[in-house]
DNA sequence: GCAGTGACTAGTA
DNA sequence: ATACTAGCCACTG
């Protein structure tokens, strides 16, 4: 498979390295994630990378979500669910879908 | 190599 | 509020 290649670019070692700074119950998105990795414009990576991610990575990637503070994923997948379940456990309010950025957004 | 796709975003209308 | 656009770049066929 193709995910499952040796070595992953470092550019997403530099996502996952940012992404794993995000604290419990804080909430990014994928566009902050690529700015404070040092590739600001490059969302679509960001969520490339955690396509592709490996679970033997430890990383918190349900807290990363879009810039209109909704998740990502389509519903249908059940990743959504996922997701949704993972961060009302950690105390984000979802309102209509969608998280208050100004209050949950991970300040660095 | 080229075209399409995607867990994106900011801008404009 | 929605809709369309350009920019973005790794991956796939």
């Amino acid at each position: 498979m193709a995910i499952m290649k040796e070595r992953f670019s470092e550019r997403y070692l530099e996502f996952w390295e940012v992404i794993r700074q995000v604290p419990e119950g804080k909430v990014a998105t994928y566009g902050q994630i690529a700015a404070l990795a040092g590739y600001p414009g490059n969302a679509r990576q960001v969520g490339y990378s955690l396509h592709a991610s490996p679970p033997e990575i430890d990383i918190p990637w349900h807290r990363i979500i879009n810039a209109q503070g909704k998740i990502s994923l389509p519903k249908e997948s059940g990743h959504y669910d996922l997701q949704r379940s993972l961060l009302e456990k950690e105390g984000v309010i979802f309102k209509n879908e969608r998280v208050n950025l100004r209050k949950y957004r991970w300040q660095p």
